[in-house]
RNA sequence: GGGCGACUAGCUCAGUUGGUUAGAGCGCUCCCCUCACACGGGAGAGGUCAAAGGUUCAAGUCCUUUGUCGCCCA
């Protein structure tokens, strides 16, 4: 029968229908139950707001080919997805909408604005996840989870009440960040720093009593406003004589003491600083060991507040100039000098973060931090690439409690209520009727809701049913790997490994690999605000999925960003055809055989038949079908190591190499005639083998293109019941393939080709065009191996005829090549250039002469024998050898052209 | 200021614990639209491994210093 196969790859046609039936079999769907060690990892759950970009599809890619791998390898796999409910960002979204349409949300109320969210979620919170299914992520979608859902926030809620019985979580009054543009307090991890060109503003403040002044230098002169101290070192002779003066604030005229503090670096501007507890983390430190009054200047929006007298409702940046002009105008600007410095900001909103004292809920890290940096240090979770770990520890021994409370209305409320009556707090899993101090019922929950991050620190154990010990926690927790990135190593990695252990009593995964970045062509950091971002899923469109993934697999090495070009594209796209053109050959050619008789595709690559391979052919395998199973089991081999060790980029080029550079440019080329031939048991013999290795490729090549190789594996006779070849075993490194004298045979064959076409390029011959060339070889074996596979050379090397002797070639009239083991010669067309081949062997005749020459050299060193071992002694003697051989064979070949010449 | 990383072919990068002639893809040059594939086939050019010093029988690989460029933390 006729088989219609495109010419050329088209991943448009193919994709949506594997992506399709891949999710309607439910064929990712995981089975505590089921045999076969475990396999689990749970997603980098991504903001549900979110659309896929590069790096979720790298990241995905790492995922998907691990989690395929394993399965093919018989592991009982699970690769949970799942989205993060993204408080700011979500937030923002919805009220951005809902500005647009005139609506502002504070007039909605909080129960109002949180149904249109959950609204918005559902109606456009699923782009994500669908483009996930569309790029075919072997994901189980029944166990899809949303860290908002019911069902998580309740673990949330169990989680938040147990640190609080435990002390671990507190409320209290602190120096935060606050972005006055999303109106929420922010962890340390969600400001940005940013160096900047600014200035130090000096101002006299008066010396109450005295016509002294005293200069404080400051990068916020608005902010002085608030100001309860100046502090001088104590040790500071220059102000001693003030000491226990008052100073009078200028512009608030309020009196403030003089405090002396060692925090005051002395050499720094004037040696003396102006203290504003309320709006700076050290002076907030000065404040409490000093008593100070806190005075906050602002308001939630960033205006100045009442606080600031007659600069309340500035913004803060108005006020600061017009507290520069007061002052300029009072003559108490001493003088305005340039300065740098870094100043943070919302990492959502880019707003300048204000520093403010505020009560917040807080998590005490310490204690958590303890079994968390025990668990990378002894090894129970190891981190890939290892300098990670570094950053990691170094973050982990100096860490600062995490302040969890957010001023915003979609996250996970926190379970704590306020008793009007007593002021009491009370925390509670359920929600309480009355205050657990005074029992009095006029209690609210208290409005804010907590970090982000706080729910997805829970995620590896929060979606797999803790604190329940379902079969589903007890299969697959700890889960065996977290695959990220590593610009999220504090927000999220450090806090899983804290959370987990401490909840579960076991580490949360036992792997990390922290993948790079993916940058511009240019090496800027993508961005989808800069419009530097590179949409995937219109790559995916473009090249194709499969193509998409193997592009970035094949640059995925450990420990460096990746580089993404039309170029690699190309090649991976090339890639994906050629493959496609493997298997149109196949089936073109054996329409071809059918219609000659032969036997079928149904028996010829039957699961059964396969099975067997490979099928010797007159009493012994043919050397290029041994040869192509030898290389397919090192493949094999050298993929499970690459994946093992999350090498993708070494797996990939491996694959690639096999299938390419082995499969089609040899051993097709190589049976090509054999499979129409007239001998019809090779014909048969080599048709089995070649479906049998083809179809070991595509399962090797499945976990990185999962559609084409689904899709080509359909075109073979397979088992009734066979649904995908994901659900395939991964083929098996099999040491009985392995086949050294076929690989040392073949490699002498191919070096033997590649001189004779390096001859004929020289000679500029038309590559049509068949010649005549002889053969010599001292060794018997080498003469005997030529001649049984003189077909294949003549046809590989379009030659008309080769002859093959043992003694040396005749060296007038023809081009040689030589090597140690052999050499062969071409007759010289007409108008053949000598002078070109001469001076080809003279520069290969000083390469040798300085190559022997090293290595004589250090063979006749008597420290090196001594020293070096017995193999790499003996190694270089047998290369000198073979060298020497060369050498003798060049000069005397170019001392004969020179004669003739 | 503290810490980490990078520097290898024109470009983007590999190079496992030091060990025999440093690799790949793309690009480039030459030849070929040959009956799977021009998203192809064949051949080829191209590197004093950032610089200097050191350890070693042996350094792209280990150590020190310098330079350039990144990243993280303060």
């Amino acid at each position: 029968m006729a088989r219609e196969i495109a010419k050329a790859y088209e991943p448009q046609q193919i994709e949506p229908r594997w992506a399709q039936a891949w999710v309607r079999e439910a064929l990712f769907r995981a089975d505590a139950a089921a045999p076969g060690p475990a396999f689990s990892i749970v997603i980098p759950p991504p903001n549900v707001t979110g659309s896929l970009h590069i790096g979720h599809m790298l990241d995905h890619t790492e995922i998907d080919i691990l989690t395929r791998w394993h399965r093919m390898r018989g592991y009982n796999t699970l690769y949970l997805p799942g989205t993060d409910h993204a408080g700011i960002s979500t937030q923002r979204v919805v009220v951005r909408q809902l500005a647009e349409q005139g609506v502002d949300y504070r007039t909605l109320g909080r129960e109002e604005f949180e149904k249109r969210v959950w609204q918005w979620k559902e109606e456009s919170g699923g782009t994500i996840t669908a483009q996930m299914r569309q790029i075919g992520e072997s994901c189980d979608w029944s166990r899809e989870k949303f860290t908002l859902s019911p069902e998580l926030s309740r673990v949330v809620r169990e989680v938040f009440v147990r640190l609080y019985e435990e002390g671990l979580i507190y409320r209290a009054h602190y120096l935060i960040n606050w972005c006055p543009n999303c109106l929420t307090a922010l962890s340390d991890l969600e400001t940005v720093h940013e160096e900047r060109q600014g200035h130090l503003w000096h101002i006299r403040y008066p010396v109450v009593g005295t016509d002294q002044h005293i200069v404080v230098a400051t990068t916020r002169p608005e902010t002085m406003l608030g100001d309860t101290a100046v502090a001088v070192h104590p040790a500071d002779e220059r102000y001693q004589h003030l000491a226990g003066k008052k100073i009078l604030l200028p512009l608030m005229n309020r009196e403030i003491p003089l405090i002396a503090d060692e925090m005051v670096d002395r050499e720094f501007g004037t040696g003396a600083v102006k203290i504003t507890p309320a709006h700076d983390p050290n002076d907030f430190e000065a404040g409490r060991r000093h008593h100070l009054p806190e005075i906050d200047v602002m308001t939630d929006n960033g205006h100045m507040s009442a606080a600031a007298g007659p600069y309340a409702g500035l913004d803060r940046f108005a006020a600061r100039k017009r507290v520069v002009e007061d002052l300029k105008a009072l003559g108490l600007l001493e003088k305005i000098t340039d300065h740098a410095h870094a100043i943070a900001q919302c990492e959502r909103c880019r707003t300048v973060v204000e520093p403010r004292a505020s009560t917040q809920w807080f998590c005490k890290m310490k204690p958590l931090a303890e079994p968390a940096l025990a668990a990378v240090e002894s090894g129970a979770i190891r981190m890939i690439p290892e300098n990670r770990r570094e950053e990691y520890f170094n973050w982990m021994r100096n860490i600062r409690d995490w302040c969890i409370s957010r001023q915003l209305w979609w996250g996970h409320r926190i379970p704590a209520w306020h008793c009007a009556e007593c002021k009491g707090v009370t925390v509670a899993r359920e929600t309480p009727a009355k205050c657990a101090k005074c029992g009095a019922a006029k209690i609210a929950q208290d409005p804010d809701v907590l970090d982000t991050w706080f729910s997805s620190a829970l995620w590896p154990f929060s979606t797999l049913g803790w604190p329940e010990k379902t079969p589903d926690f007890q299969k697959y927790y700890p889960t065996s790997l977290l695959i990220t990135g590593y610009d999220i190593i504090f927000f999220w990695v450090a806090r899983m490994i804290m959370m987990g252990m401490h909840f579960t009593g076991q580490v949360p995964f036992r792997n990390v690999y922290f993948h790079s970045l993916v940058r511009t062509a240019e090496g800027a950091k993508m961005s989808k605000s800069k419009g530097t971002g590179l949409d995937p899923v219109a790559l995916n469109q473009q090249y194709g999925t499969d193509a998409m993934r193997f592009c970035l697999a094949s640059m995925a090495a450990p420990g460096t960003d990746i580089v993404l070009s039309d170029d690699r594209l190309l090649g991976a796209r090339a890639f994906a055809n050629k493959i496609w053109n493997a298997a149109r050959f196949l089936f073109m050619n054996l329409d071809k055989f059918e219609q000659q008789g032969g036997a079928k595709l149904e028996e010829l690559a039957a699961p059964e038949m396969r099975a067997g391979a490979p099928y010797p052919a007159g009493g012994s395998v043919p050397l290029a079908d041994a040869w192509i199973f030898s290389r397919l089991a090192h493949t094999t081999a050298l993929i499970d190591d690459a994946l093992a060790n999350y090498r993708f980029h070494e797996a990939a080029q491996g694959v690639y190499q096999f299938f390419w550079g082995d499969f089609c440019d040899w051993y097709i080329e190589w049976v090509k005639p054999e499979l129409t031939g007239a001998d019809r048991e090779r014909a048969t013999v080599a048709w089995k083998n070649l479906f049998a290795a083809f179809e070991a490729a595509l399962r090797l090549l499945h976990p990185f293109m999962p559609f084409l190789t689904e899709e080509l594996w359909h075109q073979l006779p397979q088992h009734a019941e066979a649904k995908s070849i994901a659900m395939e075993p991964f083929p098996a490194a099999k040491k009985e393939w392995r086949n050294a004298p076929a690989d040392e045979a073949l490699a002498l064959i191919q070096e033997i080709i590649g001189a004779l076409r390096n001859v004929r390029a020289e000679m500029k011959l038309d590559p049509r065009k068949k010649i005549a060339a002889d053969f010599s070889s001292g060794a018997a074996a080498v003469r005997e191996l030529i001649e049984r596979n003189r077909e294949p050379i003549l046809r590989l090397a379009i030659l008309s005829d080769l002859r093959i002797s043992a003694g040396a070639l005749p060296t007038a009239g023809g081009t040689l090549r030589s090597t140690a083991r052999f050499d062969v010669r071409v007759a010289f067309a007409e108008g053949v250039d000598a002078a070109s081949e001469m001076a080809k062997l003279r520069k290969e005749k000083e390469r040798l002469e300085k190559d022997i020459a090293a290595k004589q050299g250090r063979l006749a060193d008597e420290t090196f024998r001594s020293k070096a071992p017995e193999q790499i002694v003996q190694g270089l003697e047998s290369t000198l050898a073979e060298r020497r051989i060369e050498y003798a064979k060049v000069t005397q070949r170019l001392a004969e052209l020179e004669r003739g010449a």
